[in-house]
DNA sequence: TTGTAAGCGTTATCAA
DNA sequence: TTGATAACGCTTACAA
């Protein structure tokens, strides 16, 4: 059932038919009541292809993430997912885990498939910062439609970031940590991502404030974030000499905070009173956990909410243009995080 | 740059680029090359829209869950986009929620942009299994594409169910909870899928086997899945009298579970002493917690995983037909569960 | 081995 | 208000 057959039907043209079809005003009342009756009648829908083909364009939206069963991503994606849908486009995701290498292919296939626009979740797509070589491929991409990078920067034409002050953050939290009596925090990190190393910075800016030394071995890199490799990587740190004594940790992600309880825990220790402990993003593991996780938010709605909305006003001016020309959307907006406190590490300053 | 710019610029026509492009063996190395090496020089793609228009297919499949954000729809999702992924399809995703005439209106949607399957994952798709009705709308989908089902059984042409033995599973952890001598077994439930049905009839299998009562106000459905919202739920139903006692409790999801632990460890019980508590899904829920939650693993990687090959299989057959004419694949596959025995409730039978 | 041309199902321009 | 027709960029018989 194609547009001809609906307009053989009807005893009208194709492009009668078409402009029913696209909400034209130029059809006779009485024209369109009969098309749109039959079109109902016989389930005809445009073949998409074809639409497509004419318009260049089907409405879809790239999603990259590089992890969808880590709970941030999947949240960013529910988020992401139920604002564009409301607005008429529809997310191809993609899953490109953490190699540079994969996460190009990824985005030429996505781009390859004409989406409209290229949403990239998490820092991971921002590199390491040091060089611009790890992000040529997003701006490359960003000549052919607009990306979005969720906690993520990365600069350059057509590229729009919603991030969130993590280094602020990060800073606030460890003050309270320090101001709480703890000396020797652990920073705990499973990676090197723009993201992480602004928390990093913030660790880095509080220990300094308060005048206390930065201890190379107190900022710790591990390689899993699953809770019980976590775990046991502390362990074998622990068992081989390699892991400092500390009173307070700090991880950039709540699944390290909690394997850094279970640590604990296994070693007999009280949390909070002989290990405070924070986490990262507020995730359901940071009240699935015994104790409950103080954690840092992340405002992950928020980041959503205004990367769709922005991306939906870039794709929709032009069209209409009715909308007097709203002003061009930042590069850039950053958004304060709130640190929610609960049983793992007791807030003792003023925030 | 398109077909005939590449044409063009290699001096052929476009009937030889395009067979260069699908690899045909009826073109001669020299040109082969030739156009090649200007395909890549001029980093051209075949427009996508134009190849479904004339292959009626854009190599996508629609995989639709009701929410993302769920750890065990997002674990299915990573598996399957990442199976699917590796042969040459991508997943557009969409989120419906748990609304019958949101389900229909996403699988419309779903539909409407020509996807080469339907991937339906969560049993909620499965209606409760009273009435056709709830699912005639997967069997008008399934008139158009192959839909597959996860974790949720339908009966109809061309649907392919994949399933795990959820009503077996629970029967052997209830049967351990009595063998342990639990008398009082608590089914925690928030929803009335068929998946949860089935899980309901092997507690009650177990019970009747052990000659133990049907206790109706032991079977407890309630309305969220959240872990403090479980929590409070349970406490609301204590304040006014309207829980039973219980000393075990089986949940039909590891966040019920949770939110189990929390009311009871609020009531200062001892877990599994006072209370033991059996989960669901072998999530990372299952771990985060303390103790450490026994937890059902529904075979969710198998489940996707068969889904995939016989997905895969399915849209493969036909082309080339060098496959030599496999055998149809099942309605239904269905997995039998294992028990990820942890603190929350020990072994107490052989299994 | 290569080229010509029809067909895929729309949208949009231009005439009527 | 309507209709005829070109254009979108590809695949694939069929011819050469």
């Amino acid at each position: 059932m194609n547009i001809y057959d609906i307009a053989k039907i009807a005893g009208v043209s194709i492009a009668t038919v078409s402009r029913v079809v696209n909400g034209s005003d130029k059809v006779s009342e009485k024209t369109r009541a009969r098309v749109l009756d039959i079109i109902a009648r016989e389930g005809y829908t445009p073949n998409v292809f074809a639409q497509g083909l004419g318009l260049n364009t089907m409405h879809t939206v790239g999603v990259l993430v590089p992890d969808i069963a880590d709970l941030y991503m999947s949240g960013a994606v529910s988020y992401l997912e139920e604002q564009l849908h409301r607005s008429g486009y529809e997310c191809i995701l993609s899953c490109s885990g953490f190699d540079l290498e994969r996460k190009h292919s990824h985005v030429q296939m996505l781009l390859s498939k004409k989406i409209d626009a290229l949403i990239l979740v998490g820092s991971t797509y921002a590199g390491s910062g040091i060089s611009n070589t790890q992000t040529d491929y997003i701006r490359e991409a960003a000549s052919e439609v607009p990306v979005f990078m969720i906690n993520g920067v990365v600069s350059g034409e057509n590229i729009y970031c919603s991030a969130c002050d993590d280094r602020t953050a990060t800073k606030e939290a460890v003050r309270s940590l320090i101001a709480a009596g703890h000396k020797k925090i652990l920073f705990l990190t499973d990676s090197g991502s723009y993201s992480a190393q602004q928390k990093m910075k913030g660790y880095q800016d509080a220990l300094a404030d308060a005048g206390l030394p930065l201890e190379e071995s107190l900022m710790l890199r591990i390689h899993k974030n699953r809770i019980h490799m976590v775990r046991d990587e502390l362990n074998d740190l622990s068992v081989s000499n390699a892991l400092p004594s500390f009173d307070a940790v700090l991880a950039t992600d709540d699944t390290l905070a909690v394997g850094a309880m279970k640590y604990a825990l296994g070693k007999g220790l009280r949390i909070p009173e002989d290990l405070a402990v924070i986490g990262y993003n507020n995730s359901a593991f940071s009240i699935s956990s015994e104790p409950e996780l103080t954690s840092i938010d992340s405002r992950l709605e928020d980041l959503c909410k205004n990367t769709a909305d922005t991306l939906i006003r870039l794709l929709s001016s032009g069209k209409d243009s009715e909308e007097g020309d709203l002003p061009a959307p930042e590069p850039l907006t950053l958004f304060p995080c709130r640190i929610v406190w609960r049983q793992s590490a007791v807030c003792s300053v003023d925030i």
